[in-house]
DNA sequence: GGAAACAGTATCTGTAGGACACAGTTGGCT
DNA sequence: AGCCAACTGTGTCCTACAGATACTGTTTCC
């Protein structure tokens, strides 16, 4: 498994694209691609990425875990279905709210964070440079064709692009948002502990630490949007 | 090795901040554990992550893996002491040009980009929620100390602070930053393949498409810290 | 109806992290 | 000075993982 920044193999992209030929003769097959995918996506929604191994998603399925090597080249190629499942279909351009860029990237990013959050290992598994699935590309074409009207070049549009994309991934570690304080306890205890190298750490702690619900999602969303607001009123006057 | 939203363990915050009471009697330690996460590191810029085993960083210090273990209770606090370490230390907060918060910021933001650079590893393995080491919450630290200033409230800082940190890992992947595409080549022929499914991203791959050698740091900073400006004029006003 | 093409299985290999018992080394205490 | 407890590094073992390969049984085209 590619924990490294992944080039994408040739293969996953046949696998996701629907580009791998059926064959005519032989049994049957029993499996299929979409259940062991959705079998591993359940799998790591209940039990976290790591419990994902061939030998659990097969024993799952009632297979073998050999099995599975029938369907999938090994276990990059899992993922990256696994990846493409749980994203899923974004919506329609014309389920976003409003007319204007600003309302429909907001509902862009909120509508990506709710499926993100039903998947939280998708952040560890999307980094890097691969080569997206359907579903994963059919998110970025919402996106841009919502970015196509905002008078912003090429080059900066790619660069909002990922950058929104970013900021769902870094407003996503879902474990503490509402609940627990911004600040680990332990890392609390050992900020008052060491306070003269930390001093202003130290202060904050003396603050309300529970952070909102969203991580701050809305907030840094809201800045970024202004700047672009700002630079489109800086071209146009 | 944990891959999923880690919890640190009691274990590692002692061997970060020094709170690992050293033995009297017995031989002579002959590594430590600075030489240990050094060669780690050593071994994660030169050959990536994934060649990071006890195995063979004990081989590259010519000692055998279970030697490591008296030093480091497992691979996570290997990588923690491996990330302490890279990271380094910050500048000090007169190092920073300029005496606004704006330039402050983003100095810091291109010295930990620079920092990180280095470890193009430090992105997969600084997600979730962990307790920081030394050198880890200094970088935090003089961040807070620039935003101290900024006006903002406590929360907002904290998330703000988040997000800066997310915009350099999102600005990271530097393999194709400068020389290729932004777009994949296989991704790119995908795209026309299915013009009619992706008819704006069809239509941007005909643009130029080299990315700007930081990967739109710049410029999606220059968003951000345009936001945090237009927001604290709205308050001043 | 036979042979090629396939699906799922059984078995094996290499590598990973880590537990455990050991041999040799050092310092404190009597 | 001597002895024992505490320690370092080693050797061996176990379990889990991804994957290769050879197999058995099934399907369909010729």
């Amino acid at each position: 498994m590619v924990t490294d920044p992944g080039t994408t193999a040739d293969g996953t992209i046949q696998l996701l694209w629907g580009l791998r030929e059926g064959p005519t003769r032989g049994p049957k097959p029993v499996l299929s691609l979409e259940r062991i995918a959705q079998a591993a996506v359940d799998l790591a929604d209940a039990e976290g990425l790591a419990a994902v191994s061939m030998q659990r998603v097969a024993a799952d399925l009632d297979f073998t875990k050999m099995s599975l090597y029938r369907y999938v080249t090994g276990k990059d190629e899992l993922v990256a279905a696994m990846i493409d499942l749980a994203v899923g279909e974004p919506p329609a351009l014309g389920e976003l709210p409003g007319t204007g860029w600003r309302p429909r990237i907001e509902a862009w990013v909120r509508l990506l964070g709710q499926t993100w959050e039903a998947h939280p290992w998708l952040p560890w598994v999307t980094m890097g440079d691969r080569v997206m699935g359907p579903n994963e590309t059919a998110w970025t074409e919402l996106l841009a064709a919502v970015l196509a009207r905002t008078g912003l070049t090429v080059t900066e549009r790619m660069s909002l692009a990922r950058m929104l994309g970013g900021h769902v991934r870094t407003t996503m570690s879902v474990s503490t948002a509402g609940t627990q304080p911004w600040v680990n306890p332990r890392q609390a205890a050992l900020l008052r502990e060491h306070a003269d190298r930390f001093p202003t750490l130290r202060a904050m702690l003396d603050d309300d630490l529970t952070p909102p619900p969203d991580n701050g999602r809305d907030f840094g969303l809201r800045l970024i949007l202004d700047g672009v607001e700002r630079l489109i009123a800086a071209r146009a006057g």
